[in-house]
DNA sequence: CGAATTTGACCCGCGC
DNA sequence: GCGCGGGTCAAATTCG
């Protein structure tokens, strides 16, 4: 199916931006890979609020530590980003408390139970479900019990200019579903984490202003290390596929002021020279494991957003 | 053959 | 109270 974008054309036509592709395969194309980030929510603060903290060595690892809420709303000691009810992650307006969605939010109440893989033991009292219709039934069965609406944790937004759709950050992700949203003309997919104890949860969609832009939300935190990272040694964003990585603000307020960086070959984290030569130098400088690479493109922006 | 993706239906929350 | 939109499920399908 790989070829077929018409497996996703039906909800807007999503055409041919909506490439399908198995994100494990075609890891080509990674060159010129050009990543930067920054924190968004420095728009909300000083020129300096949004930096992303030290103890982040890469972006799976600043990851990590983000997407606890506590963590960040300490990291960045600045009211959270909400998106305007037009924006692209407009959905995640929840405003969500950092300090008050923390326990708890990431793994348990992820688990939905009725799941292909762990099959839910409890309220499996009625039983109907042997039989190929009683599938309606087991739905109404998980409304009256399991599917309460948690609410929103952390959600973390990046916008990130690739040809694909599911960029490949370290961890196994399996695809669950897919939607058309109202404000975009493009679908938005929603993926879980493989792993057993890790609820989170990635929605990946197109930018409205910017179809080239991928927005990738991350909800929740995982409950265990990158696999792939971890083979490597140390935690790292595999940006397969990254062409640039943009910050939402800049996509929809052309602010300035990015933390640029880029991936090598093997979609290494570097931290690139900017025109902004001073934001550089003062980012980069918190990143201790990211290295300063001069010469990548410098086209390219990365940033998350706590929504 | 097992695993991942696709896809249509369903449920729920929220706004009108 | 109703309808809309977002989020999730799971059977069917596709792929490695």
């Amino acid at each position: 199916m790989s070829g077929s974008a018409a497996a996703g054309g039906e909800d807007h036509g999503a055409g041919q931006l909506y490439g399908n592709h198995r994100h494990a395969a075609d890891g080509g194309d990674v060159l010129g890979n050009n990543v930067f980030f920054q924190s968004h929510s420095a728009c909300a603060g000083g020129d300096d609020g949004g930096v992303i903290p030290s103890t982040y060595s890469s972006i799976t690892d600043y990851l990590q530590g983000l997407l606890d809420p506590a963590e960040l709303a300490r990291h960045l000691d600045a009211p959270p980003y909400f998106p305007a009810p037009g924006d692209v992650i407009g959905e995640a307006a929840t405003p969500v408390t950092p300090n008050s969605s923390t326990s708890g939010e990431a793994t348990g109440a992820e688990s939905h139970g009725c799941k292909r893989g762990s099959p839910s033991p409890e309220e499996g009292d009625e039983d109907g479900s042997a039989d190929h219709g009683s599938c309606r039934s087991e739905k109404k069965k998980m409304k009256e019990g399991k599917r309460e609406k948690k609410p929103r944790g952390s959600r973390v937004a990046f916008a990130t200019k690739s040809a694909v759709d599911h960029l490949d950050d370290g961890y196994r992700w399996r695809k669950y579903g897919q939607k058309a949203v109202k404000n975009s003309s493009f679908p938005r997919s929603y993926y879980r984490c493989t792993a057993a104890q890790c609820g989170v949860k990635k929605l990946v969609e197109r930018s409205q202003q910017d179809p080239s832009t991928v927005v990738t939300t991350y909800e929740g935190r995982h409950a265990h290390p990158s696999p792939i990272a971890t083979h490597r040694g140390s935690r790292m964003l595999m940006a397969t596929g990254v062409d640039t990585v943009y910050s939402l603000d800049v996509l929809q307020h052309q602010h300035h002021g990015f933390f640029p960086a880029g991936t090598d070959v093997y979609g290494r984290m570097y931290a690139l020279p900017s025109t902004d030569a001073s934001v550089v130098a003062h980012r980069s400088s918190e990143y201790g494991g990211m290295q300063v690479h001069a010469g990548v493109l410098p086209d390219a922006v990365m940033s998350y957003e706590h929504v």
